[in-house]
DNA sequence: TCAATAATGATAACTCATTATCATTAAAAC
DNA sequence: GTTTTAATGATAATGAGTTATCATTATTGA
């Protein structure tokens, strides 16, 4: 039987607040401001149960640990800073990938991750 | 001083025969043909001194371990089979993605990656 | 052919993200 | 309030990929 608790709660609102893909160090960071004794396994644990339940999925961009990010929200793809390694979300989309796979096979899915600087580091110069 | 090698250059032929990029226990398995007693610890150093003499690149599939390629290639893409787990090489791109960076983002380059099955295994059923 | 030493092969060691363990804490039903 | 037990926090253990170690092999210049 599944119980109510604070952490969860907090981890929850930190991927919510932050409307981007976090690494569960990011989520350990951001929740400890709402659980201050938040431990790395609970992140873990609650970041396994989260997506059980379907309210979060995971990303991953090439290279990285996985990254999680609310569910049900439309298609979309990522841009990654090269500097500071923050990951936001685009929500657009090229389309007619279709048309670039090869005769005989089944597209299912792609995923798109474009690389540069953020604002922030842009700005930063 | 740099010698030459019977094992760098099988593990240098099996990339480019393979034209798709390899994981190094790909490598490992490809170049043993051509070289018998082939080492795994051999394998990785290659590759990390092809990589540095610029002959091979990284590839990076999103929840995966490194692959290698042929370096100066045009620009090209890749799929990924979710059967087999095989990854080919896509000559093609969508273009047009500096539409999708957001104001005041700077792009640098991109990549996109194509989930789906394989002609084999599309065949197989 | 021979000497010098780069490269190899076998395997131990390492890295680092993630998972398991277990005593303690705290929801929630009564 | 009391009891039950899910959830937590601290930390040890795990695992997969990669790197380091070192005795041995083999390339290359003399």
């Amino acid at each position: 039987m599944i119980r109510h608790s604070r952490q969860r709660d907090a981890i929850r609102d930190a991927i919510t607040r932050a409307g981007r893909p976090l690494l569960p160090q990011e989520v350990h960071q951001l929740a400890q401001q709402q659980a201050p004794r938040l431990g790395i396994a609970t992140v873990y644990r609650n970041l396994q149960a989260l997506q059980d339940a379907g309210e979060v999925n995971q990303v991953t961009i090439p290279g990285d640990s996985p990254r999680f990010e609310l569910a049900e929200q439309p298609h979309h793809h990522h841009f990654k800073c090269t500097q500071c390694g923050e990951v936001t979300t685009l929500y657009a989309c090229p389309g007619k990938l279709a048309a670039l796979t090869p005769q005989g096979y089944q597209m299912h899915r792609h995923e798109l991750t474009l690389y540069g600087h953020c604002v922030k580091c842009t700005q930063a110069h």
